[in-house]
This record gives C-alpha cells, sequence and structure tokens, in this order.
DNA sequence: TGGGACCTTGCGGGTTCCCGCAGAAAAGAT
DNA sequence: ATCTTTTCTGCGGGAACCCGCAAGGTCCCA
C-alpha cells in the first residue's frame, strides 16, 4: 500500500508524513504533492487509492482535486485533513463524494492520536471518520435548524457572484419572480430580512449586498466555494448563446 | 531579550521556536500564545517589545491584536509570519503601523535562512524587512497601476458589507450622488464596467454585487477584512443616533 | 378524493440603483 | 492670480430590485 499526500506546508507534510508511517507500518511508501495540480497527476499516474490531502491549497484546491480523483477512480480512498470546518468546505466536500466512498474529514487541530486512528479506519478498515465538529458542520447544514437548502444555497452562490434577478433566472430555469421568492426566503433565513415595521437599521441595507457580506462572515461562503463557482459560471456563459 | 510567538498552529509555533533559539542566541526567553487575545494579554503583562505573528488566527486575528500592541507601546516590533501575500492583508498592515516602528513581513513559504535574517534584522538591527512578493503587493496597492486610492477601498468595503448608497452617504458624509460617483469609478477600476454599447454580457451583472464578488476573487478583501469592517460599522451604527 | 404544505408564476408599485449631463467647489499647477 | 484637473453635488430617467397579493401546480398524506 503506497499512500499520497497532498498538502502545501512544508510543516505540515512531513507531520503527515511520519505520522502515516507510525500509524501504518504496513504502508510501503509515502509519496509528497504540494499542491493540487501535481496531487491529481500523481494519483493518476501511479494510480493510488490511499490519499490523505489538505483542503485550501494556492494552486488548485482540495475540493477540486478530489473530485477530478474521484471521477477517474471512485474507489478511492481520501483523507481531508484540514483547518477549517466552514460551512462552506464541508458542503463542498458532501457535494463531491460518491455513493458508497470511503472517506475522512479530521481537522488539524485535532489531537496526534486521532489522525492515527483516522488513517488506520479509513485505509484499513474501510469506515469513514469525520470530526465531531464537522459532523456537526452537516448536520447544521443538512438538518435544517439553521440549514440551508440546496435551491437557497443555490441563489446565494448567484447573487454573490453578482448576477441579476434575470440571468438567474435564465440559468436556473426559473421566472425571474420565483427568483425573487428564493431571494426574499433567503434573506429571512440570513436575518437580514425587514419586515416592514422595523425602523431600526430601516433602508440602511441593501438586503442583496448585505446577504452576501453575511454568508461570507458566517462562513457559509468562502474565498475557494467562490472560485469554483466563478469557474462554473464562466463555463455556463461560455455555452450560452448570444441572446 | 524576550520574544513571544503569537501562533494558532502548534506546528508552525515550534518550529518558530526552534527558529528563533538559533537566530538569536542572545535572546534568553521565549514565550507562546495560541491566539490574538492571549498573545496580546501577554504582550501588555510581559512588556515583551519583540513579537512574531501570523495573521489570520481563529480568535482574534493578527491585525487586530497588533493594533491594540502598537496602540499601547508604539516601540514594539513585530514580525509577521504569513501565508498569504494577499492586497487585503498587505493593506491592513501598512495601516496600523506607527510611523517609525521597526517591522517585518515574511511568507511561510520563504526559507529557513530568511526567516533567521529577518529575525536578526528586525530585532537586533531594527532594520526592517519585507517579502520581496510582499512589497510587490505594497507597491501595486499604494502606487496607482492597477491601484485603489482610500476613497475607493473605502467605498468597496462600504458596499461588500451591504450598505445602501444612502447609507454610505451618511457614514462618509456625502451626497448620495458621490457615492454613486465613487461606485462608478470603482466598478471602472474592477473592470465591471459596462459602456452602454457593449451588448456581450449586458444586463447580466449587478454592478454593485458584481464589483465585490471580483474584489474577492483578486484578493482585494477577504474573510478577516470583512470582519474588522463589520467590527467598524457595528460601532458606527450604536453611535447613530435614531434617525 | 379532498385537504395541506410547498413551489412557481404574473401583476403592480414603491424603492433603490446606475449613470449621463452640467454646474459648483476644491485642490494643484504654472 | 489664473488656469487645469479633480471632486462634489443636483437633476432626471430608465432599469433593476424588493415584495405583498393572489392564482395555479405538484406532491404527499389521510
Amino acid at each position: 500500500m503506497k499512500v499520497l499526500i497532498i498538502e502545501d506546508d512544508p510543516l505540515h507534510r512531513s507531520y503527515l508524513n511520519e505520522a502515516i508511517r507510525a500509524a501504518l507500518p504496513e504502508c510501503d511508501g509515502v509519496l509528497e504533492a504540494e499542491n493540487g495540480n501535481t496531487g491529481e497527476r500523481l494519483a493518476r499516474d501511479l494510480r493510488s487509492s490511499h490519499i490523505v490531502m489538505d483542503l485550501q491549497m494556492s494552486q488548485r484546491n482540495g475540493i477540486e482535486a478530489a473530485r477530478t480523483i474521484w471521477k477517474e477512480r471512485p474507489e478511492t480512498r481520501i483523507l481531508f485533513w484540514s483547518n477549517y470546518s466552514d460551512e462552506a468546505y464541508v458542503r463542498g466536500v458532501s457535494r463531491i463524494v460518491p455513493a458508497g466512498a470511503v472517506y475522512g474529514y479530521v481537522l488539524k487541530s485535532a489531537s496526534d492520536d486521532r489522525l492515527k486512528l483516522a488513517l488506520r479506519s479509513i485505509f484499513i478498515e474501510s469506515q469513514c471518520v469525520i470530526d465531531r465538529e464537522v459532523r456537526g458542520m452537516q448536520q447544521k447544514s443538512l438538518g435544517n435548524v439553521n440549514g440551508f437548502t440546496e435551491a437557497e444555497y443555490e441563489i446565494l452562490i448567484d447573487i454573490a457572484l453578482g448576477l441579476t434577478d434575470r440571468a438567474i433566472a435564465q440559468r436556473r430555469n426559473l421566472s425571474v419572480r420565483s427568483v425573487q421568492n428564493r431571494l426574499q426566503q433567503l434573506y429571512v433565513k440570513l436575518g437580514v430580512y425587514q419586515p416592514l415595521g422595523g425602523q431600526d437599521d430601516d433602508g440602511r441595507f441593501n438586503l442583496r449586498a448585505r446577504a452576501v457580506a453575511v454568508a461570507f462572515l458566517r462562513k457559509l461562503l468562502n474565498h475557494s466555494a467562490l472560485e469554483r463557482a466563478e469557474a462554473d459560471l464562466s463555463a455556463w456563459l461560455a455555452r450560452q448563446p448570444r441572446d
């Protein structure tokens, strides 16, 4: 068994390397890649099916890399080892994990033992391991207490990208009014909606822009999510005939 | 001489610790804090005037911490040791460094030697050290090729927070029309302006929201900048009498 | 088979945004 | 002191946004 590390911080990389050797004596080789691109290439060339990777790398982020890796070989086992449990990341990951895949998500703040345990669980015992904090995030994200529907998330991204109502309607195959409905719904959930009576900060906020701000502050959105969305968008735009 | 480390990643912390001991044999003590809050407290209690800190920590970010530390003791020497050279960070730092202060900004990707050299330069020779990449950022940011005025940056933040034109006018003591002028100017600089003829993506983008998106993608804005801005905003709102 | 919950769509209108035009005011330059 | 350049400001109007109201649609459950 060989393990591939994809992580851009050299310190973390060597730490991981040691941890893997210690936790998995049956492993006969550890490879390292320092960004998503070379990681993908190595995974393809060497047919690695055991990967540990960071999300948030400068060159090409972990989610992108994982997506293409899983697309080529869905049985690959991936342990995500990340600093953050931002909703944007958690959601991003759970959107790309193939049905039945074995994977893990542990935070860098977790203890040594925890990491080693996760390594064994995933790579040896074929069992998923998701940190409790991350799982909490998932619950909140998928359950509905303070949770966002796919539709709501979608429209949040669309306004974060700066699309107009009309463009969103076109993109999502809806009428303009429906788009506005979803927006209203989003505003309510984000707590930026102003129910007419409230003279408090009335008129101070542009709801559309405010919603994006709040989403960022709550880490519903982050840089890499935006980047992905922007890439999707420009692909769609290119596909769009001149109206 | 004692050195205080403020850094939330334990690996990086211990690496820093070693580097400091190696580079500064004359130093007789290294202290560690794992977030901005305890860092500030330690700095105050122990009167540390030699600090190495990360920007981007979860509890309280480096810029906040540095601001209060420098407010209390402007002669403190601070070396910022960060992963990123985002314009938002660079600008954030240069906004708070007191006149004549000795400080440094080196990237975590820099070599061992580079870090040690920076430590000696700043703490022993009282000389500022700013990584070339960061300096490049500063140039771009302060010079005006693709650079943003303070005014433009200010209004960018205001719309990113979700304020309306009217609210911005109030906050910045301008007429609404002036705010809109500045917005137009910003749109031009961000390349989102649509000069009437362009039927290309005409109407696809909401300029206001698009500007924020582009700013995020270009790292003119980032999470911690938004957080700071949000804090400033709510302070201002509290100070604002009911209109 | 008839509610109930939810989503979609059209209509209408009040508000905000976007911005060309043009005059006043401020800041520099010669 | 005068000229230029930049910034601020009001006016006006077209477009986009925000949203209450109300009429279908769909899906599920009893």
